[in-house]
DNA sequence: CATGAATGAGGTTTCATTCAT
DNA sequence: AATGAATGAAACCTCATTCAT
């Protein structure tokens, strides 16, 4: 149970979190000031030291919770989806409607890589979990003789690759294009490469 | 003819672009000093501003070094590739390899985005044309019959994920394993999405 | 009624403003540094950038401090005064008191030019005004037959010049003079060549 | 008898010091860059510290001889004049002409004061004779009772005064007017405050 | 003699972090 | 707990001076 005090607290680092991540997907780390922060988030410069240490660790911060929720989300509806090419299509679709909603997160991800020593690898680590969970579905199809045999986790990773380019592309161009649209092409596309025989439809 | 004067000129700003492209690497543009980069290139801070008039004009000339540099090349081995098949391969190919060389570069496209006013358009920029080539090449296919019907340049950027994923997965990963390998593993897997029929039976 | 913020801010600006006149004053503009004016004011440099926005805005608040005090006394005393003889009186011994209340100010005045695009032409137009008013008295006395009919402007310009004469001097050899001893010889010298008859007696 | 070697010396140096007056006219001494200097001069930056050891050199260089040339000329032409008022109106007509010529110059002692240790009271010395030479004659013919008894050095400070003030008035107006003209009218103001009596009853 | 590329001390400005209120 | 004024380290850039050619 939590007390008042921690409730608040909570909220606090919450808003500043949120405050954090427009700046950043505005300007990046470096340029992202600490002034900005503290006015988006309508609170004086000085009160963001009582919640976080310094601005990596706020950065920090909006990555690990933007991973999490994006992480476990994917993971629930993968796992919601009967069948591979469901469980594709759901990793898919999950991909592209939470980079419609959380778009400022993935700006900063495409953005910031490398420079702070984590965030990269820190990345991966947080797409490697649902993209191992496929990884695994493929595997278990290819066993079963439903698909062919293709080493799972590698296919998986070009499955996250296409979805990541294609989300790019849909941010850098503004698309108006509904996910769901972008997200059947990407099946149809894809799914030939892991049908035993060419059962997809005529693009 | 250029004189000794031009060619040493030249030569500073090779060295310094070089520099730059190392430090730039490592810590991103707004991280990467300028005291830095002269101690990398062996010489005075004050040197370099002989040469070019600010930081953000070294961090362009970088970029538009490299990218030229690896446009022309892919541009090349696509056109010099016949078949469908063994231009994708060439693309593919190309592209793995170049970032085997060029790693650092590869390493601040990744990392920098549109602070700098143009990087990450930029970079689609010099991605694109390679790409088009491509989709030319694959709608030409197309019609011809030789392939499914596919939107040629929606397919064309496709690839164009799978291989920078599979780079990024390169650096990452330190991999060992020869760019021509991890080559004809992605041709392998892509090409049952555009063959006509499952042609390549056991992966 | 000004909040306590406001006090203690424009307190700041003042103290600023003060420390500045002084390093301007003593070596110039480009030689006057920052940390030096830090110093002097005894607070951080970066203090410094929460008041004013550059070194320029600083000099230029320092001018238009001073010529506006200066001027301000200059005109209340002209027209206090009453009669053509007693108002250029009036002119003199302000002016020469105002230099010696505010050295520094004159010290700058004296030695800062055009390059801060304004300067010399903006310190001719906070000198213009009170040399304007005086311009119409004597133009009114000359009118009436008072005195000689002279060119009012260049004569009241010609009157400028020798206090600002005098006035470098005084500071130039750190004079003891009082300035009304000054003042007088000034006018006793003066008069005469507005005079209609020698009047004034024997110097 | 000069060598040909110091011929070419004196030659250079002559050359640099014309460049420095331009530059140091247009910029003032802190933002006088040795670039520009070298520029003007058509040579090489470094040929420069050949002839003088530094920047401060070449402008201590530049008003001292600008100085002597002005002091010499206003020398002779006060001596060649017979009778106080022709000395005073060729002192006047000297100095209007001499800033006609050499504008730099004006400017630069309008400009730079105090900063450089020695400027000001330079200046101050180079005038001196002139003004010396004229007190003289102004203590002449005082005592041989052919003006008013005045203080002589005060007197003639004073005309230098308004001499340095039309000066700085013609140059901030880019006037047209002859100097002949300005010295004519400066004349005739100034001198009832010599005159025994009115004496020139129409201005 | 002449050159101009190279140097690096020193200047202005920014901004993460602290601390008195 | 909250504030925001103050701090000062560090970044970018300039330019007087040197020195190898």
């Amino acid at each position: 149970m939590k007390s008042k005090q921690q409730v608040v607290s909570e909220f606090r680092r919450t808003e500043i979190v949120d405050a954090a991540r427009t700046i950043f997907a505005r300007h990046g780390f470096a340029l992202g000031i600490m002034d900005e922060i503290a006015k988006e988030a309508g609170i004086a410069k000085g009160t963001i030291y009582l919640y976080f240490r310094s601005k990596t660790e706020i950065f920090k911060a909006v990555l690990a919770h933007d991973m999490k929720t994006l992480k476990c989300s994917t993971l629930e509806r993968i796992d919601a989806a009967t069948g591979l090419r469901d469980k594709i299509g759901a990793f898919i679709l999950t991909r592209l409607e939470n980079a419609e909603t959380r778009k400022e997160f993935f700006r900063i991800m495409d953005s910031e890589q490398g420079n702070l020593t984590m965030t990269r690898s820190q990345y991966r680590e947080f797409l490697r979990e649902p993209v191992l969970r496929l990884a695994a579905a493929i595997e278990h199809a290819s066993r079963k003789g439903e698909i062919r045999r293709v080493p799972a986790e590698k296919a998986a990773w070009l499955i996250a690759d296409v979805i990541r380019g294609t989300i790019q592309r849909r941010l850098l161009e503004h698309s108006e294009t509904p996910p769901a649209e972008d997200s059947r092409f990407l099946l149809d596309f894809i799914w030939p490469s892991l049908a035993l025989k060419p059962d997809s439809p005529e693009l």
